[in-house]
Formats: structure tokens, C-alpha cells, sequence
DNA sequence: TTGTATTAGTTACAATCGTAACTGTCGGTT
DNA sequence: AACCGACAGTTACGATTGTAACTAATACAA
């Protein structure tokens, strides 16, 4: 195979993770301010707020790709928040669906507003053009991980 | 301005961080089976490595975007490996200027080898054009990120 | 039915991490 | 020269994390 030197400036993996804590960092430091929020509160919060139905802990991991022990955590601390609340499953009783309370979904409206005015401010800092490529791609990553 | 529901999957933050993670994930189990290394001592490596001149533990800090406790830890254990030494400015003794020693600059070359290979799987994994349109959008990041 | 494997979720514990405080060095005032 | 603020890098310590072991429930085969 033809070896060009390496150049790590081109390599996906760094390039993505650089960019990955960029952009989130300035949105994380909005609702942990506001909210106390940690990192896997909200992205627990997210994906419930964003999901029609109740999910599991397992899906939320899986949506999210965070670790079960993470969700676990996450998913204690909403429910001391009274942000979510538990309801097992009578059929299969391991299985625990989980949904926002009316005060969680209150609290994920406002947390999407905040969410938009950043998407919008990320739109304008990076040019449609550039923010529609970013998004093909992600959306072929995005493919891979659910063909993995 | 025109409010519209909320799309947890078209938030660019959460998309990032995905696919970051997705796309790190693989790769890190090559180099931790390897050689034993941890995230942040690859990316140490990787950022001397692929440095032409020495640099110092604020500069790899600002090159991958870790914080400077982690940098300061990474570089400590890649020294205990005798993959780096450590040279103080005799100008500025605040500075410690930070390179690679011969066997640490062997591993880099083997380590670029694996990345080399790597980022060709992810070429046929995404394809292309995907491939073409994921750096076009972190490039406009990369820009962003330096303008900050 | 009994035993075994599998799965959902929790927890104990050791490793890793970031904040903040620290040491040591320098530049610029006064 | 003596002070002060700024900076590079380290370290102490509390918080967060992942691994592995655990509990509890189920599926399924013998």
C-alpha cells in the first residue's frame, strides 16, 4: 500500500473528538449553570424528552451511547429530582420504563429552547454550507453505528 | 423566529459527540491491547509525534484540546517509558521543552501504521464522498475553534 | 421441575479526572 | 532591589468514571 507519511491533523478520530468537545463544552456550561445539570443528566434527559414513548435504562444507553452504569446514575438523580419516575414492567419485572414527569418535560422544553438558539449560533458561526456537510457525514457515521 | 419541535438527532452536539466517541472507541482498543496506553498518553505521543520541533506541555494541551493536569500526568508516565525526555529552556526555565526519544518516536511509526490502516476502514466504512463532506464540516470547526 | 444461560439494572472498588491550591520562574513597576 | 501579577507545570483532593461482581428476573432445555 502506498505509505504517506501520517498526519494527524487528517485523522478522523482525533479530528472528531476535538471537535466533539468544542462544541459541546459551551453548551454544557449553559445547563450546568442553569440546571446543575451534569453531562449524562441531560443526555439522559434529552433522550427521554425526545422520545414519544417511555424507554428503558438499556435504551437510553444505547441512544446515547453512554455506558449502563452511567444511565444508572443519571437516571437515580432525575428521579431524586422528581424529573422522572419509574414504573416497572408487569410482565417482565428486570425491565423498568421510564418517562419524564410533567416538571421534566417542563424542564426539557426549556432546555431544547436553550438547545436551538446554540444550534442556531453553531449555523451561523460555521455557514449552511459547511453545517449541511458536517451533518452528511454524521449522517453516514451515524449508519455505521447502527449497522455495527 | 419560527419555533419548531425541537429534533434531539439534528443537534450537532449530541451528533458529535456520537460519532466521535463511535469512531475513538475502535481505534483505542487497538492501541490499550497494544501497548498498553491510555487516551490521553496516545494523544500526547501523537502530538510530538507528528510535530516536527519539540514542544511543551501547554502546546500539546492547546494542539488536543486536554486539560493541562491530564497532559502533565500523560507526559510523566511517557517518561517513565522512556518514550520522551524532557530538556529545560535555558532561556526561560518555566518551560520544559518535551521530544520524543528514538524509541518513543519507533512506536508513533507503529502507531501511525495502525491509524493509517484505521482511517482507511473508516474511508470504505463512510465512503468517499461522506468521507470528503465529514472533513469539509470539521474543517469549518477547526477554523471556529482557532478564531475563538 | 430443575438447572443453566441470559438479561436489566445496581453497586463496590479502584482508576481516572478536574478544580483549586501550590511551587518555581519570569517580566515589569516602583 | 523589592514587590506584584502572570505564567508553566505539579500535586492534593474530592468527584466522576468504568470494570467486574452482584441481585433479581426470565427463558429455555434437559
Amino acid at each position: 500500500m502506498a505509505e504517506e507519511r501520517f498526519e494527524l491533523e487528517t485523522f478522523l478520530p482525533y479530528r472528531l473528538n476535538r471537535a466533539a468537545e468544542f462544541v459541546a463544552l459551551r453548551f454544557a456550561a449553559q445547563y450546568k449553570a442553569r440546571y446543575q445539570l451534569t453531562r449524562p443528566e441531560w443526555r439522559t434527559l434529552a433522550a427521554l424528552g425526545s422520545s414519544r414513548r417511555s424507554m428503558t435504562a438499556t435504551e437510553i444507553g444505547a441512544h446515547s451511547t453512554m455506558h449502563k452504569t452511567k444511565v444508572s446514575r443519571a437516571v437515580f438523580s432525575l428521579e431524586q429530582r422528581r424529573w422522572l419516575k419509574r414504573e416497572e414492567d408487569g410482565r417482565d419485572r428486570r425491565f423498568e420504563h421510564l418517562a419524564l414527569t410533567p416538571t421534566g418535560r417542563q424542564a426539557y422544553q426549556e432546555l431544547t429552547e436553550l438547545a436551538s438558539d446554540y444550534q442556531a449560533e453553531l449555523h451561523s458561526m460555521l455557514g449552511a454550507e459547511n453545517m449541511e456537510a458536517l451533518s452528511q457525514g454524521l449522517g453516514a457515521v451515524e449508519r455505521a453505528i447502527n449497522n455495527r
